[in-house]
DNA sequence: TAATCTGGTTTCAATATGCAACCAAATTCT
DNA sequence: AGAATTTGGTTGCATATTGAAACCAGATTA
């Protein structure tokens, strides 16, 4: 009956999924990445109902996505911005829309490309990598338990 | 009314989203990399109703990002296989893996490591680089039209 | 002062989800 | 061999989510 939802699972990616795993939330931090951050750009720039883009944005604030900032001069004015963690999901959204545009390219081959703001340069391709840095598949790699249970560490 | 598709959208992760952007397809795509093949394998290790993980199966088939294989012996048995455009998913999961394991930890603490099958070594976190391999964030970009128009070209 | 912009909320129909029951072919148990 | 179980589904029904449009109040613009 109920919507699932994954808050306690204990697999990252269904909790990760559960914030921001709906159509809607990740291309909404894909255009505030962008830099849109007032609600009618969102919506304009989305073409997503009013009462859904409502709710995603409050979602996404409680979840410490972005934060609401009232930037008004005299009465309210409000602005969404990206948190760290908003930010954070930098490289997740640009590793979907390389993989949406390497296997599904655009109809009308309008892409555009994303360069680096100081060379002009292109970006690489986002990859997993082991130490060394050398890119590895899902063929390379083993799930283990972290070896110190009391240790607080950010496993990958 | 009916729910917004994003098939021909002219943005790459609306496009991806339209593929793996609800609540289960990128679980799916998750444990078929952990190494999971069959569909009653798949229902018991995510919990989903049967009906839908059926209608999940069968988008991801239709997507390619999933293979339907009969591996029956002597009538049809079933095995669901990452085709090379699901195994492309691999940084797009990692990287959500690794942003929910940053920003919302485990519960219970049982967080697992992902580590190089070869050498032992956790692999690095998933990171956006520029042309010389050095991480960028989402201030060092810009979007750029692809500079020959009619060139099929891998953007980024 | 009137019109419009902004950031919503409400209402209602259509769609999606989840549970449980059911099912047929293949396999395993006794 | 016959019965029970496994596999990979489908169907029906109740509930939840979505999307369009109407509405609204405070602030801004004409």
């Amino acid at each position: 009956m109920t919507k699932k939802r994954f808050d306690d699972s204990n697999c990252s990616v269904a909790r990760a999924l559960n914030q921001v795993g709906d159509w809607w939330s990740l291309l909404v931090v894909l255009h505030a990445m962008y830099g849109t951050r007032r609600f009618v750009d969102f919506q304009q720039e989305l073409g997503i109902a009013k009462n859904i883009l409502c709710d995603r944005l409050a979602r996404l604030v409680d979840n410490d996505v972005l934060k609401k900032v009232d930037v008004g001069e005299h009465g309210s004015r409000f602005e969404y911005r990206l948190t760290e963690k908003g930010r954070d999901l930098f490289p997740v959204v640009i590793a979907l829309r390389q993989w949406g545009n390497k296997w599904n390219p655009a109809p009308d081959d309008a892409s555009l490309d994303l360069r680096d703001r100081t060379t002009g340069q292109p970006i690489q391709m986002v990859q997993v990598q082991n130490a060394e840095g050398e890119p590895i598949t899902v063929r390379d790699v083993f799930v283990s338990a972290v070896p110190v249970p009391g240790t607080k560490k950010d496993s990958a």
